[in-house]
DNA sequence: TCAGAGCTATACTGATCGGTAAAGTTGACG
DNA sequence: CGTCAACTTTACCGATCAGTATAGCTCTGA
């Protein structure tokens, strides 16, 4: 990435995330990167892809998170819930929610390039809860992974309601793990 | 509600629904709903009032359903989940998740109208939970409706995402709640 | 030295956005 | 009969949308 283009994803993260995808035009997004329009569809292309970096920049960051927030992680049960404590640290500030559930809600065409990146994620978290839980011991890893999935969903789904519900989620999950071991 | 009045909120939760607010201009909507552009506007004032009014409408209608699969449970604890059961039937089909989430998602404005319509079904839905937990004599109805709330919300979410988990969920809450008794 | 990549600047396209103007039609109710 | 509200038709507004055209600048590397 040249660092026109690395400054036009940041400037589309802040605005995006903040204001909405469809919201958002292409000529705000040059104008807040302090680069020209002709620069972003000759790096780009289209704006789709310029969502597509977006989200996939964000989620890069987010599974290294959650890598760091396992490693720190002193027994393997207490691991099976760093998710939900990397949720913690990860915009606690923010009231918007997630960036990849906001973007599903908005771009409805499935065979938009924010769909893969999306869906991936949320995937790849299931499977790393099934991962976590059998690596704990847990008697049922899949089940587990789903309930925990629901949670972790749950938890930004009502934050962008404006209802902080990550503390007694939280709280949830353990008991769930502590359950089935 | 005058007839054309009725037609134009029944294209717009259509339109809004399946492909987003956002993207969904008037004059669609007008079209769709075999309305001149002037009358919309003589019935709503604006597009946003168009976008409460759907949701409003939905709301209204989702309310119901709850209330009667309520009365439809054969004892208190039952009722409980019933929230839960009333998805099921909750447009099955779907795979747009929340309408109210979505709205949330697109319009980052707290001003907005929808804001408040989709925070209100929310909260209500939490205070419902917690009234029901009461009636059944569970020991904790505020932290049980939180995390009723939570699941109700990951159903959503993740129904956004093409994965079902209301049968988990649904099972889950049904044992967090005999937890209780 | 010179070619090419990265980038800037300005201007433009046709389409669509939310919203309005002005005037006319229809049907119900007093 | 007359009135009023609901609704229609056509045309328009300035702004913004995603994306393109053309031309020129600057730095790097062979």
């Amino acid at each position: 990435m040249t660092p026109a283009a690395r400054r036009i994803v940041a400037a589309a993260e802040e605005l995006f995330y903040h204001r909405g995808i469809t919201a958002v035009g292409v000529d705000l997004i040059a104008e807040h990167s302090g680069v020209t329009k002709r620069t972003l569809y000759n790096q780009f292309g289209s704006k789709d892809q310029v969502v597509a970096a977006y989200l996939a920049g964000r989620d890069r960051r987010w599974r290294a998170l959650v890598r760091a927030t396992i490693d720190s992680c002193g027994d393997s049960l207490e691991a099976v819930t760093a998710p939900l404590v990397a949720l913690q640290d990860w915009s606690a500030a923010s009231t918007r929610g997630c960036a990849f559930l906001n973007a599903l809600a908005e771009l409805p065409d499935p065979a938009h390039p924010a769909h893969r990146v999306a869906a991936d994620q949320k995937l790849w978290l299931r499977a790393l809860f099934e991962e976590l839980a059998g690596l704990a011991g847990c008697s049922d890893p899949a089940t587990l992974a789903v309930r925990l999935l629901v949670l972790h969903e749950g938890v930004l789904a009502t934050r962008l309601l404006g209802i902080d519900t990550l503390a007694e989620s939280t709280a949830l999950a353990r008991s769930l793990v502590r359950a089935q071991t």
